[in-house]
DNA sequence: CGAATTTGAACCAATAGTATACCAGAACTT
DNA sequence: AAGTTCTGGTATACTATTGGTTCAAATTCG
């Protein structure tokens, strides 16, 4: 039905493009339509089948539409901010640590400091400190990965970053997460994170890269196991 | 900010242009905004329409008016927004693309459905009648894009994406961009873009991860080479 | 073919927007 | 302290724009 569509399109088919210009967000709450004529102009169709793709999102609850003013947007992108940070599950974030932390690793090989290193062995030394201290271990282990993050001097990576730890501190999952972590994992958890460490230190870049992944991939298997049980 | 260039704005369009002032933090708490009769100059509009925009501020709580003093912000920006993507630089912006992207190529291929690559086939084709339209381009760029996420069916990374589609509408980098965007570039780009779209179809990850970290080289050069003049 | 949809146009009624003038209170200057 | 300047508040008359409606012709599609 879409294959080939660029030249004629339904009612219906508009109704779904602006339907997802709003929960994309380029369209938000309060914001104006353009007029109907100027709709009809942009998406190729008469003013007419405009007219009915609005009034089936008006039906829809998408959008309001007052005589003689506009049409105007009346819903909230499902989710914006809050609710798709809040209702991230355990493996949407792994996954998207899989996409940030490697990479950030490879970064903080080019931009990394010394006083940067510095204060990851800190971290290092008070997470070695904590095999049998779960939520001790749990702050310095989010701390080590955003001194890594600090590495890369990107703010909006760090920034990225912070919005994962959020996610992270949810209560739920602070107690899923510390029941996974028995002195063992700790342990294996530590030996990973100063060989990080040290292939950042050596300008390593793949290699400090691929033991992140193995990391996380120890990380997700931990998780994985939990859950099962 | 919608559809429409920047002649005639509507009080619905002021309003929204001064929420996100607020909620970005251009305006923060306190700040007194330009009196009536400079703000009907600076947005082109009467001031009886300023007046209407502001009104309707105040019902919603961002702002408030006090008769022979001024209108005053009453709203505390939105925190997720916050400096770090406002300030985010052209690179910081395509290293951490460079983080995401790949690995979202990867994740598209496990998830994807048929219906999602008919859309990116379609934002493709749409694409390819853009060589000479380097705003329609960019619009279906970020689209296509957007769409892949959406093969993942990971919330946080599409939001996280979305993020980064924000920091790229900034204005001044939107006018940045499209320097870049000769039809030469735009070639280049549509072909790297039906790449990537069939790796993830005959899934293969890696060979679609790798394609798009090809696409990422490209637009870096092009940005670095248009910053150099 | 036949039903459903889309089109294009004209007209209506509601609302928004423009331009101007004047008022009263707040803030600043002297 | 007094006066000037700036601010929002209000009113008005006119114009422009917008959605609402209708209808017949053209098009699409099963």
């Amino acid at each position: 039905m879409n294959a080939l569509a660029d030249q004629k399109l339904g009612a219906a088919d508009i109704a779904a493009l602006i339907r997802r210009e709003i929960s994309k967000g380029s369209l938000q709450l309060h914001d104006r339509l353009p007029p109907e004529r100027v709709l009809s102009e942009t998406y190729g169709a008469a003013r007419g089948t405009i007219r009915k793709a609005l009034t089936h999102l008006e039906k829809e609850g998408f959008v309001e539409t007052r005589a003689g003013s506009g049409t105007y947007v009346v819903h909230k992108p499902d989710e914006t901010s809050a609710s798709a940070i809040e209702n991230a599950t355990p493996l949407e974030l792994m996954d998207t640590r899989f996409a940030l932390e490697p990479h950030i690793c490879r970064l903080a090989v080019l931009h990394g400091r010394h006083s940067d290193f510095d204060r990851m062995e800190d971290l290092c030394n008070r997470m070695e400190d904590c095999l049998d201290d779960p939520v001790g271990f749990s702050d310095a282990d989010t701390d080590f990965h955003r001194a890594l993050a600090e590495c890369t001097r990107n703010g909006l990576l760090i920034w990225m970053l912070d919005q994962i730890a959020n996610v992270r501190s949810e209560d739920d999952w602070t107690r899923m997460r510390h029941l996974t972590l028995d002195s063992r994992t700790i342990g294996i958890y530590n030996v990973q994170h100063r060989q990080i460490l040290n292939a950042v230190r050596t300008r390593e870049p793949e290699r400090a890269a691929n033991i992140m992944k193995e990391h996380l991939e120890t990380a997700r298997l931990s998780l994985t196991r939990a859950s099962e049980t």
